[in-house]
DNA sequence: AAGTGGTCTAGACCACCGC
DNA sequence: CGGTGGTCTAGACCACTTC
């Protein structure tokens, strides 16, 4: 017997097909600023109660495709802007929506002694063993990227980490998926050795993004430097205003 | 008769009523990882259906102080961090937040045509009329950004501005909300000019944030350019997983 | 099997917009 | 004023975790 990858169904909701027909609907049938049917002709139309168009509704708002105005009705959004709230992705996936190729090369891979820094980061005592992966991260084969990656041996050790495979699903697979990161981002001026493997001229200006990653319950179990070469990478981020309380 | 700054009772819904008893509880009595009592419990102990409790626990699983586990219960977050979707706010906010005074000084003021970014950033013909305004960012009165704002004229009009304040309330005030923005960040190194308008070193990194401001309705009404000290701010941001699809 | 959160229904009333 | 989205109820069943 063949162990299979997944063959089943993952199971669609009401919601999500209605979702998914508003979608088409919009795409095939109306414009920016266009009206959408109200809530109570959607139920009719699709046959559904009112909770289930809503929670349909709500996810194309939350895509930005559709915008609601209190008592007046619920419009197609400008379809300028794709609105993209940044989702914590693989350097892979991240890489293919910018439409490269992503590849790595591994520079180091060691145990280590957590420094304060990381320690503190990781929320674990100082001193403490950590396996520590530096990988060179390319886009269509040219530097993008330069990435320390620190996790405590109880999470990944050094002797089970496989070369080839996504490190998010090597941890996902041993129960530790990572659901959330907290990132700092800030500029930084590029000393002698890093500028030479990025591939540019020294002194030049980086993006430096510290993240700390969670899992769902909040154990902090990935701290990562990523230095990204500032001619090729920017950050982009959709923000919205606080409702008014 | 004086015009009142409303001074009126927001109407506060059940739900956040619920909220905020619940983040009192938490507060009080719950610590990292333990429990909620369940839904049906928390129905009957604050007497509201079981829509209104999951609306409230929404709000704080939005918050990060809680998370859910389908078939087990909701429990309290590791409180290390706060999770922090960045919101649109102003600087003075922003400042604030960061326990700065936030101040500034109008570098400049005027009337201009688009050129081709701005007109296409904004949607509107290239050599549309525009307000510019140039602006020093200082926190506890030292510099902190550099900001330059393009407004067309027809949203507002250099005339109308006031100086002393809020650019962002003077634009609701006149019909314009801007709720969301979409913006990039990249790593830059500043020009002579720059740095010393800064009180840097020249030569030395920055962050460059571009923002396209937009209501409601997707209008987009601001294009800004922000270039902020790198030794004093960094940009910080949660993200979460796409749930499997 | 029991208990949890996730989905869904069929109603009701409230707050807001536009005429 | 009628129509809209926003809140809320009192149920029901489903999917999942835990034992």
């Amino acid at each position: 017997m063949t162990t299979q990858e997944l063959p089943i169904m993952p199971k669609t909701y009401k919601y999500e097909k209605v979702a998914a027909a508003i979608r088409d609907f919009i795409g095939s049938s109306l414009s920016p600023f266009d009206a959408l049917p109200s809530e109570r002709e959607l139920m009719a139309q699709y046959g559904v109660s009112r909770m289930t168009v809503r929670q349909a509704i709500a996810i194309l708002a939350d895509e930005g495709l559709v915008y609601n105005v209190h008592g007046s009705g619920t419009y197609v959004g400008s379809s300028d802007l794709v609105y993209k709230t940044p989702k914590l992705t693989s350097f892979s996936e991240d890489m293919a929506n910018r439409g490269y190729k992503a590849t790595s090369r591994i520079l180091a891979l060691s145990r280590e002694h957590a420094d304060e820094g990381i320690a503190r980061s990781l929320g674990i005592p100082p001193g403490s063993e950590c396996t520590h992966i530096r990988r060179l991260r390319l886009a269509d084969n040219k530097p993008m990227a330069m990435e320390d990656v620190y996790l405590p041996r109880t999470v990944l050790d050094i002797e089970h980490f496989q070369l080839g495979e996504s490190l998010y699903q090597q941890l996902s697979a041993g129960g530790h998926d990572i659901v959330r990161a907290d990132q700092e981002i800030k500029a930084i001026t590029l000393d002698a050795d890093s500028a030479r493997l990025l591939d540019v001229a020294p002194n030049a200006a980086a993006l430096l993004v510290t993240r700390v990653g969670s899992t769902r319950k909040g154990h902090l179990i990935e701290f990562a430097r990523t230095i990204y070469r500032s001619d090729r990478y920017t950050f982009q981020l959709a923000v919205t205003r606080e409702p008014e309380k």
